[in-house]
DNA sequence: CGGGATCCCCGCGGATACTG
DNA sequence: CAGTATCCGCGGGGATCCCG
């Protein structure tokens, strides 16, 4: 009898099996991946904040911790006044870059191609 | 009437002029980058169920529908019965395989690198 | 300047039942 | 087999206020 599963029940030992799914949850996160992008450089917090279009101080912060805690942004506060925060990838973050530089070269040609569909229809 | 000026108004299409923020776009969505993954190969709605663990059926459709409305899969349906629906991905969908790879890769590394460093915590 | 702490909301994802 | 239709809940994201 306990030996059906139902859907959503998934063994332990199973999760995260997959590469794929272990990059998604990474980066699954509404700003993540731009906030990636502006990364390749060093970047302050209020900096960051200009870059990325949208987001609130708040929001920002939270998606720079968990980027943190997986390993992928190096925070660096400078202890003045005032305060001064600097975030910057770790290598784990540097080794996603040409990831991201492809994701942009796709997201170029994708938009020509959505543009020229929405042209003809 | 008064036609309104385009002053201060944003086309809805610039605000999405970060290639990088159009690409988050298409795969944001809990499956979609492990829907694609599968996608691979052609694919039938409960083949690809079945390869996607802790999806259910209605999700699993939405998230499809979806990404045929961004133009990522296709869907064929064959009309006979039982039914029989054949997904597989687009020209636009066939190009982004690359960067699932490097996904794939870098998920790959990635686990290895945070299992070493939980054994040394 | 770079946050933390709260409150709130809505929309995504999940569960279940039904169908051609 | 491959879906719809419907209800529901939860949590990510947003707004606001406060603070060293």
């Amino acid at each position: 009898m306990s030996r059906t599963s139902f859907q959503g029940e998934i063994p332990e030992e199973q999760i995260d099996v997959c590469p794929v799914t272990a990059t998604q949850n990474v980066i699954a996160g509404k700003w993540k991946i731009i906030i990636l992008w502006h990364l390749r450089e060093t970047r302050r917090f209020g900096e960051l904040q200009r870059l990325v279009p949208g987001v609130s101080k708040g929001i920002l912060t939270a998606q720079l911790r968990e980027l943190e805690k997986d390993q992928m942004v190096h925070r660096k506060v400078y202890q003045e006044v005032p305060p001064k925060v600097e975030y910057s990838l770790t290598d784990a973050g540097r080794t996603f870059m040409p990831i991201l530089e492809s994701m942009g070269e796709w997201g170029k040609k994708y938009d020509l191609v959505k543009k020229s569909r929405d042209e003809i229809e």
